[in-house]
DNA sequence: TCATTCAGTGCACAACTGTTCACAGACTAC
DNA sequence: GTAGTCTGTGAACAGTTGTGCACTGAATGA
């Protein structure tokens, strides 16, 4: 006599939709077939990600995501091939909105002060818009799957090559090796990385709290920073 | 027909007996009850520890344990409550080295770079002493299960403070304020957790590519500390 | 208009899970 | 020596899991 849940495929922001129409607010009345499918595979991976928010994935079941979408088990194999692979898609969404966050942090590069301040804000705010996927990204860095820890661990890389581009464009930093810059970013990438989990491990809405871990990010930033000057190979010897 | 796995009660370095016992080195012939107990018990915990090498804790079972520790389910219940007490003296037991660790590191605290040189050694080779364990507490802080998350930040939180106090004992970081004393022990740690995890996450013995990541972490706090002389209340401001 | 495609259904199966219970038998205490 | 304690056993349970298969019926393209 189970009842059915019929929440998903009708709820949430369905919003996912990568196709082009006009600047007409309304989904299409009957909408076509393809995006139906759409529909239901964004079903499928935003309530994987909701799922996610209380336990790791390798612990998700196939069961419970469909369950929670609103469609019979089976029908995921139409989605999907594997439970794996609707993991990478995650992490490649959850990367997506991290680029488009470093790309707007790094439009005002003039001092560091500036650019600590405005990367953190940016860096808070987009952990809050995308809470799921940070979390996501956070719980299976060193997850038990081996594939996704894999793909997190390159697009991390690649992200702190991005940065260390970025930092090559600051006249102090102007004459540092690419060997140096990449360190420099990775310790920048570590604090923020560490920032970022410690918002979505605090207490969920409480604003005084945040701006304390928005304040200890920016100190650990301009503490940081405050050695670059000093730095001038002196580390090479280390 | 399943042929049990008679591996794990004989097997394995099985000294984790607690008692006293005289400098004979071969195991009592006839091993009181206690003990016997205290010897699957550690079956079990080892069990666990080898298989979360390969997995996270939330997909662990119950009965893949006892399966590798070679004894019966519902034995289980006569050690722990639950996997998830398991899961705690897990816990409790990989913090117990890591504060071996920095207890070790800390015995020699004359300048910056021998300090530097010293605690970076000290933990790549704990890292290697004590892989599952460090593995395990990677792999759970941001992992599925929360009390065990809640544990590890704990612990982490208490490792942060002994560090910041050992800081205070450096004639540089003498008139700092407790409070920035913790921020810069955090910076440090982050490093050091990041560290561990590149060791874990790398390839299984290079050495060359392991002496890669310890000449990276020191570099990477000669970075901070470049930064300290600088501070004196310079990031209160920011 | 009609044949085809295909997202979603429903049933089935074998495998695995946590936990219960009564029981065996070796160690322990008297 | 005997009664009791307690670790480990084995069968059984209800529940969940991934996946194969034949199916339905609506959107699709000719």
């Amino acid at each position: 006599m189970r009842t059915p849940e019929p929440e998903a495929l009708a709820g949430r922001d369905a919003r996912g939709a990568h196709h082009r129409d006009p600047p007409n607010a309304q989904p299409p009345s009957t909408p076509t077939r393809q995006e139906r499918k759409q529909l239901t595979r964004r079903a499928l991976l935003d309530a994987a990600l909701e799922l996610l928010e209380q336990q790791s994935f390798a612990s998700l079941s196939l069961r419970q995501v469909t369950r929670a979408a609103g469609i019979v088990p089976t029908a995921f194999y139409r989605h999907f091939e594997d439970m794996q692979e609707l993991g990478l898609v995650l992490v490649d969404e959850s990367f997506r909105t991290l680029r488009a966050m470093i790309r707007a942090a790094r439009t005002d590069p003039r001092t560091y002060e500036h650019v600590i301040r405005n990367s953190v804000e940016v860096l808070v705010s987009h952990v809050h818009a995308h809470e799921s996927h940070f979390r996501f990204i956070a719980r299976e860095r060193f997850g038990g799957v081996a594939v996704l820890r894999q793909a997190i661990r390159t697009e991390i890389r690649l992200f702190a090559s991005d940065l260390a581009m970025d930092l090559a464009r600051f006249p102090v930093l102007a004459s540092w090796s690419s060997e140096d810059l990449q360190l420099l970013a990775g310790l920048i990438v570590n604090a923020m990385v560490s920032t970022a989990e410690a918002i979505l491990d605090g207490p969920p809405r409480d604003p005084a709290a945040e701006e304390e871990i928005a304040a200890t990010a920016r100190r650990q930033l301009r503490l940081i920073t405050l050695g670059v000057p000093q730095w001038q190979g002196a580390g090479r010897t280390a």
